[in-house]
This record gives structure tokens, sequence and C-alpha cells, in this order.
DNA sequence: ATTATCTATAGATCTATAGATAATGC
DNA sequence: ATTATCTATAGATCTATAGATAATGC
């Protein structure tokens, strides 16, 4: 039970590792059998074309990004923890996962198949949850305690922030050389920051 | 004067265009030289090589879109409606350029090479306007108008809302499929949220 | 003469498939 | 028998260059 189907499993990790890290267009399949130390014939032989490879794995990551996002909202707190909770464990989830949001932006906006997956993806990625949610949003917009605006003002606004951190960490790593302050650092106090920018913005 | 070395700014024209749409490894000089209408050794006359030709466009962009960043920072405006300007400047001008953040960033993440220039010209996007800025910004700390922050979280705030927003509208525009409001609406709101959501994050 | 353009091609890819051979499960 | 693996190769790329030919500027 454990041998069987190796190769096709390494090669699934394989290809997941290395179209990550580089993307469909630029990882081949001549590469993935090198790593995976197979015959690149293989890859076909299991999985038929390079697309269809690709196409579990995308599906597979998409999944973890969505799902990354809509958590923690349940629990008694205070409505504004709870957003705080969503935030923070939606920054945890793309700092373990750093690759994630530049893989699934990248494929997304230079493929429209993607997009398409993307649309499949978010209907089963709507729970009953989020819905509560939403309700309860409303709710504290009819209370005066958050200002007038949507949920989809509010999802913008997080992905914004914490997506956007995670894409430039490349970039900011490369430049910034140093301030005395540790990386570990600087990663602790964007999150504080996000958090703090977030909260503030719902104020009426 | 104005035949001479038509082909050449021809190939560097079209250059531009399918490497922005594309992105460096997805263009090939091959495509380069049948969208110019020339020989596709031509392109190898001119420029050498594809890095070459993709280089010289590179920082092109590059410069715009730091260029883009600080502006309109001088006036005799508070220093509220300084930053106002600011973002709503940096926001227009990239709905004007609305590839640019992709390609910048895509190719800033695939190439370390691409990372170096970013450095460079960095270098000569920090004219005296900006340190201006800076000494501003202390001020308006000392005097607390503004919370205790860095000018470089500033930045990440207004690059996060603004550029997100642009990778985001050919996902948004294939997600929302018109729900009353119109495109150009949306928008319109949505500087007004970015504007608003910075300015309110910069209370003590 | 110099500069611009074309032809032809080397040498490296890449994906996908046909068909042979080896390994495995009955 | 079936499943897994390999060899070999077709057919399409792609970049870059060598070398011939055409156009242009003196």
């Amino acid at each position: 039970m454990s041998e069987r189907n190796d190769t096709e499993q390494t090669i699934l990790k394989v290809a997941e590792v290395l179209f990550l890290k580089r993307g469909y267009a630029q990882t081949s399949t001549t590469e993935i059998a090198r790593e995976a130390r197979c015959n690149q014939s293989l890859i076909h032989y299991y999985y038929r074309t390079k697309e269809n490879l690709f196409t579990r794995i995308y599906e597979k990551k998409l999944s973890l990004f969505l799902s990354d996002f809509i958590n923690g909202s349940k629990s008694n707190l205070s409505f504004r923890e709870k957003i705080r909770r969503m935030i923070e464990a939606h920054f945890d989830a793309l700092i373990n996962n750093p690759q994630l949001p530049f893989f699934i932006f990248t494929e997304l906006l230079s493929n429209d198949k993607r997009l398409d997956m993307l649309k499949e993806s978010l209907k089963m990625h709507n729970p009953a949850e989020f819905k509560v949610f939403c309700e309860e949003f409303q709710d504290e917009i009819s209370k005066g305690n958050i200002r007038e605006m949507s949920v989809f003002d509010l999802i913008i606004l997080i992905l914004s922030l914490n997506v956007m951190l995670i894409l430039g960490i490349p970039i900011i790593k490369k430049l910034v050389t140093g301030n005395g302050e540790t990386f570990d650092n600087f990663l602790s106090r964007r999150r504080k920051e996000n958090v703090r920018i977030i909260l503030q913005s719902l104020n009426p």
C-alpha cells in the first residue's frame, strides 16, 4: 500500500513545488520529471497533459487560499474582536504559505481559464457561516457601530493589506537591508498595523 | 529623419506592448517580429538579445511606476490635503496605466535581476522633494496631528490599497457581474474609500 | 562604404505519443 | 493480464548568429 503509485504521488508533489515557485508556463514537464527522478513520459502516462496536472494543483491551492479567508468568525466575542481574529488568522495563514498569493494571482491574471476556476471555487466556499457574518455586519451598521460600507469593501481591504504585504516580502527583504529591526519583528509590527488600520476604518 | 530607424522604433514599441501584456518569459522575439512586420533577426541586429530589449523597456516602466508615486506633495495645502492629493494622483496614474503594477510586480518577483534594477532606480527617484516630505511628516507627528508611524508604513499602505485594486480589476470584472453599479462608479467609490481609509489611519 | 534587411540554420528547448520492455498481481 | 516504466521521436517552438543581398548616404 505504501509503495504503490509512489511515482504518481511523487510527480504530483514535485509538480506542486515547481508550479508554486515558477508558475505554469515557466515549469516544464521535463523539469518535473528530472526532479521526480522519473521518465518524462510518465508524467503524461499518469496525468495525460501538463494542463491536467496543473489544474489539479491549482484547484487545491485556490481552495486553500479561499478557505484561509473566512475563519474564526464564530465564537461569542464582540463583533470587532471577531474581525480582528479574522484578519489575524488570514495574516497567519498567508505567512505560513507565502508563495500562495503570488501563485494564485499571476495565474489568475494570465489565463482566463483560472478565472473560471475561481468563479466555480467561490460557489463552494460560500458557506452558511459567511451569510451569518454578512447579517451580523449589517446589524452592526444599523446599530451605528460601523459606518455604512459593504462586506465586499471589507474583504478588499483585508486582502489588500495582507496579500500585498506577503507579495512585497521578497522586495522588502532585498531593499530594506536591516534598519536595526529584525524581519520577524517587522512582520509582527505589520500584523498589528493591518489590524489597527482595518478596525479604525470601520469607525463611523 | 522621420523614416530613419523606423523599424528599430517599431520593434521597441511592439515589444513594449507585448512585454506589458505577457511578461518577459511568455513573449518571444518571433512574436515581436511578427507584430512589428519585420524579420526576426532584425530584433537581434538592433538589440542583440531579448534580455537587452526587455531591460530598456523595464527600466522605463519602473521609472514611470516610481515617479507616479511621489507627486503633488508640493503646494501650500494642509498636510492631510497633500496626502490626499498624493493618494489621488497615484490612484489616477495607475488607472491610466493599469497594466503597470502587474508587469512590474511579476517581473520583480520572478527574477532577481529586476530587483537589482529596482534598487538602482530607487536611488534615482529619491529627490529632495521626498526628503522634505519626510521632515514634514515627522513634524506633524511631533505636533500630535498624526500618530506615531513611519513614512515607510504610509507608503506600504498607499501601495497596498491602490495597487491591489488595480491588480484586482480583471478579477472583480469577471466575478462581480454588475450588481447595479457601473464599473466607473465602483472605481471612483474605491478611490474615495482608499483616501478615507488612509487619512483615517493617520489619526492618533 | 555603411547600414538595413533577409535567408538559413544550429542547437536547445518543449509537449505529447507510439510502441517496446519490465514489473506486478492474479 | 495489467500496470508501470523506458526509448525514441514527431513536430513545434525558441534565441542567436553567420553570411548573403538590398538600400542608403557619401
